[in-house]
DNA sequence: CGCCCTGTTGAATCTGGTCAAACTAAGTGG
DNA sequence: CCACTTAGTTTGACCAGATTCAACAGGGCG
């Protein structure tokens, strides 16, 4: 069993290359020793499309860091309408808000096969004795959801059909760029009833508005085929709450450098 | 200044009566000597109706534990629409997710004459380091903010007005239920406008699904003033995603218990 | 080749938003 | 103590954006 998994295995786990940067680049470990010793714990899992990766209620044995592929997460009401809060890309942590409550709350699904690698709740619990920089890194990554988590409630609440679709697109750019990807052309690995189960709109409007948006040459749109033509008017149209120019955050910042213990 | 502060303050500052159970209570503390040291550090501070208590951008310095009154919490399109995306209530800790940018992505203004206790962000530096179970609550404090997002969402992308007053009215209840008040009648400290605001429909709206409740005798609703007869149907209505009856997590689970070292 | 899933478009309907106005409660200042 | 102001609340009338229902197109896959 797990339980006698040994110390550095854990530290393996979080830093190799299975798509935990999330949570071990920011700590600037060593990774040469933990690289070695993957082999012995890193779980990988493949799923295919359309296949659960933990559901409501579940207990919450492991957390999953996404390797390749991508995954949606979703919460539903007792009559079945099912309200998506998020897609996730490779390089992203996944339920770790089960937490508080020790099963998971929302449901992921893969949207295409998708590869990921397993980490144990326990191991978690070594890794953060051993290292406190991963406990900051998990309170980082659980702020990043909530952040994003009060943006899509602005989206929800208070935006028109357009300007959430013209949100999603740029919001998908901006993660695209980040991975170095091309930022005005992608592909969907969502349904266009996904997005609009994200987005909180019918999925017909989803088509509506894409079509409009190619229409007035914002984009052009080919099935799951998506490029931006015109970014500084999708812009106007998304009328987000930051300015389009992001800061660029350090890392760490000082007053948190306690938490690293020095492994900075 | 604080950094020179002594580590039983900051464990002080967490277990008072200042409101911070929430991080405190569970981890089981010795209490004594804390609130014995508490006077060193805590910095109380009152902040009148429609004062902030913090603002978009501002730098994380502090995270705040209401003692009194209540706070509202929102996002904002840069035209100036305002997502309300939580009301916060004695005992609970406001500002946490503010720690992966270093500055607050919301802002938080009071509903009413509202007393806080100020936690400097070093002061949980020092806090954790000594106590990792301080660590834990902090994930769990998160971890418990994202479920509720979660919930606010499905209930933004695809409730309706009626069933959005009705879920808002029975989380009232069960929050108030919580803290031993009645959960049958209560005042409400925010304005129909917030209500709208934090629902995602507007504030007229508030106003005819009340008198419609009224109407049907599922509720009694005069000014701020709110007596909910008909609980049962107010569930029924409000469809939630969980079934009502509540099950008791216990607040520590074998798994975590390495988190505590033993505090318990 | 034909089925099925996904996506697209059209038309009718309706929920909830917007605008406007009246009303209430609570201050505020003379 | 009362006139006046102001903020919050309530109700009505109208309208628009989005949903729903329905029909259809087109790719992908067995």
């Amino acid at each position: 069993m797990r339980q006698t998994v040994q110390k550095p295995d854990c530290a393996a786990i979080a830093c190799q290359d299975c798509g935990l940067y999330q949570l071990c680049l920011p700590m600037g470990l060593n990774s040469a020793d933990t690289v070695l010793l993957d082999h012995y714990v890193k779980r990988k899992r493949t799923i295919k499309r359309g296949q659960m990766l933990y559901r409501v209620g579940e207990q919450f044995s492991y957390a999953y860091a996404i390797r390749s592929g991508s995954v949606k997460t979703s919460v539903s009401t007792e009559d079945g309408r099912q309200q998506i809060t998020g897609f996730h890309i490779p390089g992203e942590l996944l339920g770790l808000n089960a937490i508080d409550e020790n099963r998971h709350n929302c449901e992921a699904v893969a949207l295409e096969t998708t590869s990921v690698c397993e980490i144990s709740v326990n191991c978690f619990d070594e890794l953060a004795r051993q290292i406190p920089a991963v406990h900051f890194q998990m309170l980082r990554i659980m702020s990043k959801e909530i952040r994003h988590n009060q943006e899509q409630m602005l989206l929800l609440g208070k935006k028109n059909a357009e300007e959430r679709l013209a949100t999603y697109l740029l919001t998908l750019s901006r993660r695209f760029a980040m991975r170095n990807y091309s930022p005005t052309q992608f592909n969907l690995s969502m349904s266009r009833s996904d997005i609009g189960s994200y987005l909180g709109i019918a999925e017909e409007t989803v088509c509506r508005i894409l079509a409009r948006f190619q229409e007035e040459g914002v984009i052009v749109s080919e099935r799951r085929l998506v490029v931006l033509k015109d970014v500084k008017r999708l812009g106007s149209i998304a009328r987000e709450s930051r300015p389009a120019t992001a800061r660029v955050i350090p890392l760490l910042r000082p007053s948190h450098a306690t938490f690293l213990n020095g492994a900075l």
